[in-house]
DNA sequence: GCAGATTATGTCAGCCACTGACATTCGGCA
DNA sequence: TGCCGAATGTCAGTGGCTGACATAATCTGC
């Protein structure tokens, strides 16, 4: 876990991945998300620290964490079975789905908590700057932060650019990744209409921008994906600006000036 | 199938949907696209017209789409078994597989044959329009023709505009659809870029236009399925032009001017 | 029209992701 | 110490999906 972020201390409890019950209609209550991080009343930073239960559980689910990153990274994701994640951390394979909705959740568990710390940056922007300069800087700010004081275990940079190669690469993974972003970009929408003072019912630039913002975040990931040897975060900050960059003259009326 | 596309002639055979061989370092040969349209060599509108085999395997697709089709909308997704399906056209369960690498690529079947239409609309733009004009013209001239002189069968308009519901409301479904989408946008990419005469891996600019069509596309649709009642093509492309307008001010500097 | 090559389909057996139900064990707390 | 609730294990079952093989159709050249 990267030292910024505060671990999100998950607890096993019931959710459904994603199935739905047989005989509804056009699917009730669809979007279940599976809830990382539910912080049960009476959690979430109160004075009292965690009982060695709270601390079991987040050591467990770490662990599961490990396990699953490391075995996807040597025999892929779709060559990695559940049973195989739990027999490593010697649990049940029913306790792994007590901790995770479907074996995408782990794959993609350190980067929501990458997503969840630039969400934080986000926040703590400077109400000076404009909306998209707000974006932009907070994306650039997390991928630094979580490079400079990297201690290369799970939840560091180091995994976390393993990881969007391994999405990029694995057609379930990056469907599901695809889904978690736009949930992100919800969040993203509220932020800055929050900043700006705005419905975003009634005026659409936030939703509009946290798509585009979400977009082309996504191609410069891909170009990092496809440019080998250009690994480590300084590359990935230095494409994503480029990027950005693109993204006045792309929207121009004109391009053969 | 609406008027305007070739009815694309798939033919059952084999390929891999996702699962990738187990012990594979980073899933090598991931990108199983699970091709549609396979062609065979002397296929494809050769003099020739499609044999007695062609027509009874299109006519078999078609059915099972729409029995999909029929059943997504009144069971929910999750709730609708293969084997129900595949029941209802009297074909077993394995036949059905071959026809369809999963369960997800029956849903956004119509999608993706309204989807190549679009991009044929794009390929016909005039070369005056610049590449933001072309786009918007070719997505909204595409959900116009397959609005108007709609038969209401499989493939229609109405089949599509449902199937925008469903999966916005289904996960799994929306995961599968915006990777189909992803794909879709390299597509694009390519168009553009020889419209412009450019090469895509130089100039960054097809690429982020791509993305950023995508994505104001797709706020826009989420925009029109939660506005219930606004059903119809018409309402539909008021929202993908408003969505559009509000490109320039989002990302302008001043919010509040 | 007929043999023989192709190809679509069915059957079967099996793997794996995922779930509900129930029993057991373990940590928190009086 | 003893009770309560939460975490875990076990078990059995469903459903998506696949490989292998046999069978029944089409298509081909004659």
């Amino acid at each position: 876990m990267a030292a910024q972020t505060s671990p999100p201390a998950t607890a096993p409890d019931g959710r459904t991945a994603d199935g739905t019950a047989p005989g509804a209609t056009p699917d009730p209550a669809a979007d279940h998300t599976p809830d990382r991080t539910p912080d049960h009343p009476a959690d979430r930073a109160s004075g009292r620290p965690p009982g060695l239960r709270e601390r079991k559980k987040q050591r467990t689910r770490d662990a599961l964490v490990h396990a699953a990153h490391g075995l996807f990274l040597t025999q892929g994701f779709a060559g990695t079975t559940v049973d195989e994640i739990a027999a490593v951390v010697d649990v049940s394979q029913r306790t792994f789905f007590r901790y995770f909705a479907n074996k995408d959740e782990v794959a993609l568990a350190v980067m929501a908590d990458a997503e969840d710390y630039f969400i934080e940056c986000l926040r703590r922007r400077p109400a000076e700057e404009n909306p998209l300069q707000a974006l932009r800087a907070a994306i650039v700010q997390s991928w630094r932060d979580l490079g400079s004081g990297d201690l290369g275990g799970p939840g560091s940079i180091t995994s976390a650019l393993e990881l969007v190669r391994l999405i990029e690469e694995t057609p379930t993974l990056l469907a599901a990744h695809l889904r978690r972003i736009t949930q992100q970009e919800r969040i993203v929408v509220t932020v800055i209409a929050e900043r700006e003072g705005l419905d975003p019912a009634e005026d659409l630039r936030p939703t509009v921008l946290a798509a585009v913002f979400g977009s082309v975040l996504r191609s410069a990931h891909l170009s990092w994906c496809d440019d080998q040897e250009k690994c480590g975060p300084e590359a990935m900050i230095t494409l994503i600006e480029r990027h950005f960059d693109q993204l006045g003259p792309a929207l121009a009326g004109d391009w053969r000036h």
